[in-house]
DNA sequence: ACAAAATTCAAACGATCGTTTGAATTTATC
DNA sequence: GATAAATTCAAACGATCGTTTGAATTTTGT
């Protein structure tokens, strides 16, 4: 499927809306009038609200898949090199589409979900795993890694932190006196800072250096 | 403000429907039948829709407030053991009180909030920095802690994993073939397995042994 | 037991919801 | 430039939303 650009406008305003008040919190005339289209041109190009939703996932989904899988092949980095760039790019990805991925984390705290979704959403959540799984065990054969390492936490506590200090990034600012920082600026300290922080948790837990099995 | 019965059994219901499907996509009609009053009860006992989610953020924050405020002055316990404590409080304050966070959650994940409740997350976050803040102060002071460490970055790691963990633990549970596992017996072991890695993680990362400044 | 207060209820309020209609207009095709 | 197809629009559809009404009922205080 590919949107012309009426329907790319009304996807990327309900993008914003959804991830500002909720899909249900959003009616389909806000997204007509900010997006400046008539109302009666969502069911037209889309079939419904619902659908529009899903329009926005099969959209968002297929444009990022991933040219990170070339990672793992890649010859000529260390093992924790890659677990670096792997999660320098889960930074990116959910800094560079804070909307989207607003909506995703809303969609996956709902229980009474929408079926094309949620399959997006798991499939999403497998590849990812299955990538940090093979960079690991990659590791652990070149012995630099230790074993018995919980790989569903360590991607938990990789998207969680991620997702979590997106979310609280008002609360961020104001703790570290950053108020007087620019929008932009902010964004990119807010980058540096997950980047180290993640960077240096991951290294700790995964090598087996002075590691405590309790 | 103290509630009787059927106040409690009104905002008990609503604090699972507004988790399952949000604030806006749950009906004061779905409210009132499950608890099993009428429509108008609910207008006649909290004013309307918005200060019934109100009463609820009060009913739950104020039951909460944590006893967990003596573990600084406690000089029985080893600065480690306190963080070790303050990870397990964290947990199970999480995992049982799932549908609360889901909704507390949700309204971070909002950018037009209710301003009664933004004030009472507020709140809160800043208690839990505070609390998180004094304990690692203790712990440099001591010279087991090093110097340098992000304090809200460790507590947006350790709120950002528990929440991210439950939000996709039917995803854990698949994911690591527990789905023969009871929901109970379920529960215990992700808190276990949950304390384990974090612990793990702040005890790497706090410990000023081989650590890395870069 | 009686009056006052608190609670419960079915019904209705106006507003807004997602969606459809059908005519008007624009764009594409030959 | 005529015909067909695609798009745009104001208006209306029935359904559901949060809230209110006012009478009926139960509980409370004396």
């Amino acid at each position: 499927m590919e949107y012309n650009s009426k329907q790319i406008q009304i996807i990327e305003v309900a993008e914003r809306l959804f991830a500002q008040k909720g899909f249900a919190g959003t009616s389909v005339r806000d997204i007509a009038q900010e997006a400046d289209v008539n109302v009666s041109m969502i069911s037209y190009y889309f079939g419904s609200k619902e659908k529009l939703i899903e329009a926005l996932f099969q959209f968002r989904m297929t444009e990022s898949r991933s040219r990170l899988e070339t990672l793992v092949t890649n010859d000529e980095l260390s093992p924790m090199q890659k677990i670096n760039m792997l999660i320098d790019s889960v930074i990116d990805r959910l800094m560079g589409n804070q909307s989207f991925h607003n909506i995703m984390l809303r969609e996956t705290l709902s229980s009474d979900r929408n079926e094309t979704i949620s399959q997006h959403i798991m499939g999403l959540k497998m590849r990812n795993i299955e990538l940090m799984q093979r960079l690991i065990q990659e590791g652990q054969a070149a012995g630099v890694f230790r074993e018995g390492i919980d790989m569903s936490l360590m991607s938990t506590t990789l998207y969680g932190t991620v997702n979590y200090a997106i979310a609280t990034q008002d609360f961020y600012k104001k703790i570290n006196n950053l108020e007087s920082m620019g929008k932009e600026e902010f964004q990119i300290h807010l980058k540096r800072s997950l980047s180290q922080h993640l960077k240096s948790l991951f290294k700790s837990t995964v090598t087996n250096e002075h590691h405590i099995q309790n």
